[in-house]
DNA sequence: TTGAGTTTTCAAAATTTACTGAAAAATAAA
DNA sequence: TTTATTTTTCAGTAAATTTTGAAAACTCAA
């Protein structure tokens, strides 16, 4: 295979991969790109090499930002912006974890616990109230797992975790 | 909080929170609204429930029971089938990941892997394959941990692995 | 200032994904 | 069998999401 061909291959799968992640498929491909570009890109050279619209470029490349998946690089003497990827894959799964963490999971935690409160004691409140504690508890248990994930770093999980979980 | 308010609210935002997580937003209502009854539904209870089509109805259950996450139920002497949600939560989960790791994660490996034999020795191939490879690497050992995860058991997770990670 | 280059914004269009409704197939009681 | 009930399928439609394109807003050198 050539070289041309295994970036273009990785773009695509990587923009697949990251659909299925709350990464939209443009906006995974820009970081694959940035990933596979052995220089700063700017948004000229990605719209280009993509062949999206200036408008769909900037917008996910200020989204990837925000999630602190590419960083602005500017160059002396340049007036364009270039923009470079987190390569740590660790940090990139951190990252993720922590944008879905706050967007997903602690918006969920919330409602839980409105609802565990929940009037009247039939036993179909009773009931209730149990199917939703219980997963309160697996919840925050997971929440907090994550929180200690995040603050860990990549030799941990590299090294010791997997050796101890078996 | 009345207990009907509390349960439309939790099928609400299961919904919301399923479809971040792979799980269409019906699908992982149907999956709530089972969750939160206290006995076995049928497809036309669902259907009236939720307010979505016979078609919608049987789609969804039929991915859910693909997934593992809800189980037919026959009753003596009814015509009709229904239908129980799997109510641990790490068994959820469990069958989440699993489902996941084979639609995502080993589609990517297999990519990874044929990429990393990409030709060519110039600076700019061999930084692609350490990129590559940083991610292959990365990636089996992610698959490992969940291949293990998913085997482990719910007071492993409960238990020792929170403690473990302080 | 002015203006060329660059980035940002956002309504409208295109695309993708999910849902419906109606018909066909399956099931089982009569 | 026949018939009533239930489940499945899927083409067409609807809804949601993503992308474009063009204008507005910046930015900075001249």
């Amino acid at each position: 295979m050539e070289l041309k061909e295994g970036k273009e291959k990785f773009i695509q799968s990587w923009g697949t991969l990251g659909s299925h992640w709350g990464i939209n498929r443009t906006m995974a491909q820009i970081h694959a790109l940035l990933l596979v570009a052995n220089e700063p890109l700017s948004a000229n050279n990605i719209m280009d090499e993509l062949n999206i619209s200036m408008g769909n470029t900037n917008m996910n490349i200020r989204a990837l930002i925000d999630w602190g998946l590419v960083f602005k690089e500017l160059k002396p003497g340049e007036r364009k912006d270039f923009y470079v990827a987190e390569k740590d894959m660790w940090e990139v799964v951190k990252r993720i974890i922590t944008q879905r963490k706050k967007k997903e999971l602690e918006p969920m935690l919330r409602v839980l616990d409105s609802i565990s409160k929940v009037e009247g004691n039939s036993e179909e409140a009773e009931e209730f109230k149990k199917v939703v504690r219980d997963i309160q508890l697996f919840s925050s248990k997971a929440d907090s797992t994550l929180e200690n994930l995040i603050k860990a770093d990549s030799n941990w999980f590299i090294g010791t975790f997997m050796k101890m979980i078996k």
